[in-house]
DNA sequence: TTATAGATTGTACTGGTAGTCTAATATGTA
DNA sequence: TACATATTAGACTACCAGTACAATCTATAA
């Protein structure tokens, strides 16, 4: 992404941590980060759509940073789930995501309120799968509801915790640790009491449609796809990118298990290349985003 | 109160309900309930204000209601308390507060700001009460925990439930029960392991002082009566207000324990009279509630 | 070096908002 | 009737997000 975006992204976030969402006006971002309103709006459609960006690659750090800290280690060990949850916490707390979370969850801009929603939902579900990892497949049915709870009483926790001890970062790990040990007796009370609120099959309604299988969605691909190829074909010196367009085509249509993580690798070049429209990569990294359905996650 | 009002409250909500708070504009809300710019800023000082008198008269009516399902029946119930809460979120669902709340939730006025943080607060507050009643003095260290985490566990299990049995009212009660019964489990869990994430003594820091002892408390309060008692005695027919005032007076500040309800009953008369501004009356009611620190459960 | 395309700028503009102010009018009460 | 008070309509201010566009800068390629 254009360093210049980058520079207005981070400026604006300051302020934003600083001021507030909606107390920074346009104005204030603009003076601050040194660009005309011209180019602001050239980079962002609107005010909201900065804020997404914000969120975007925030949340692509910390999925990052989470998933390293299971790289080698046992995917049920529990110390690893507390110790991604307090990742997870502290980038919270460090770039105050859930203040401005709360600040525009219920938006007028639909886009926005949508794009918060999914998140939410995005982290139940993460939470959901690492604790059917940890607690068995035995324990599934009740592990939505485990789920759900478990992310409103850490919400809640941090929130009256943060109250008192506002200073200290140990307390993060304390109340993730007090948060998660509540949850694991739940679990163990649940499977043997045997009640139930909501299904973890409902996850797959709440969660976007995968399209994989939606036609209209592979023709979207296969014109986004096809579109970056013709580019290439206009140019010499850019048969490199058709290979790898057509090895991301064929990797998401015809492989059994499409791996998410070569096709974001084969991404990094083409968005780094100035030949195409910076938009038509993102719109296909979109697109491979909805296929594996990360963009929650 | 004056019923003019009352009804722009009662239109401007309708509207909060249909549309959403920000999408309401004050022209709109004009329109609605047909009054003028003018006499709106003459009832509110601002939008703002009118949503906190939205806020505080479903909440007064709220806080009725739910003592109501408590006389005659034995405070340790725990079937009492479910019914209280169903209730409470039976009123949220009803008049869209939990909506109004968020869509607020980090205002930028700061005046509206403390008024949801001290709402929330004393839901806390509320709810710790009632788990002393409950559970019993001796799970005291524990309940203030879980009264935090009830409120993150029944929020959160509202909020997904809702988003498969929207139109089933008597989800409610299940999800309200389901909440209830795993926070029982944590008070016995909690009770064996010991374990401690803040003191119970906190909510006197979180809560708002009591301004009881607090000189310049009783001298305001002292003054506020005295001028209602003055315009008392310059009426003829007025002493009953008098022995009403003299009698509010005593209970506040020489009883051993002062009886909110009765003062609360002494003072429907005088909010009735015309003799008074309505203003100075509501003052008055404003400290009493301050002394019972009773404006945030 | 020059030509050209694309990025960037500054600024004026639109249309919307909350809230202020005031002179005129209506209403209820002594 | 007279007067105080409540209400009205609307003009006005100040702010905001977002649009439009002509002018200017910048990098690259001939």
């Amino acid at each position: 992404m254009n360093s210049r975006k980058q520079h207005v992204i981070k400026m604006s976030h300051q302020l934003f941590i600083d001021r507030g969402y909606h107390a920074t006006s346009i104005q204030d971002i603009l003076d601050y980060s040194g660009i005309s309103k011209g180019t602001f709006y050239n980079y962002f459609a609107s005010k909201n759509e900065l804020l997404i960006s914000i969120f975007k690659g925030l949340h692509s750090k910390m999925k990052k940073e989470r998933n390293e800290l299971l790289i080698g280690k046992d995917e049920s060990d529990l110390d690893v789930f507390i110790k991604q949850f307090e990742l997870q916490m502290n980038i919270n707390r460090k770039y105050k995501l859930f203040t401005l979370f709360e600040e525009v969850l219920i938006s007028p801009d639909p886009e926005l309120k949508q794009f918060v929603k999914e998140a939410q939902i995005g982290v139940i579900k993460w939470t959901f799968e690492r604790f059917v990892e940890i607690f068995g497949e035995d324990k599934k049915p009740y592990l939505l509801d485990c789920a759900i709870m478990f992310i409103g009483i850490l919400n809640q926790n941090m929130k009256y915790y943060a109250l008192e001890h506002d200073r200290y970062t140990t307390g993060v790990h304390q109340v993730v640790l007090y948060s998660v040990l509540r949850v694991e007796k739940m679990v163990k009370e649940l499977a043997t009491s045997g009640e139930q609120l909501n299904e973890p099959e409902l996850l797959d309604k709440w969660v976007p449609k995968k399209l994989k299988v939606n036609g209209t969605f592979q023709e979207e691909l296969n014109q986004s796809i096809n579109d970056l190829k013709k580019i290439s074909l206009e140019n010499h010196d850019a048969t490199k990118y058709i290979e790898l367009l057509d090895f991301i085509q064929d990797e998401l249509l015809h492989a059994k298990n499409p791996r998410a993580f070569l096709i974001e690798n084969t991404l990094v070049p083409l968005k780094n290349s100035s030949l195409f429209d910076s938009k038509q990569v993102e719109h296909l990294e979109y697109l491979v985003s909805i296929f594996f359905n990360e963009h929650n996650n």
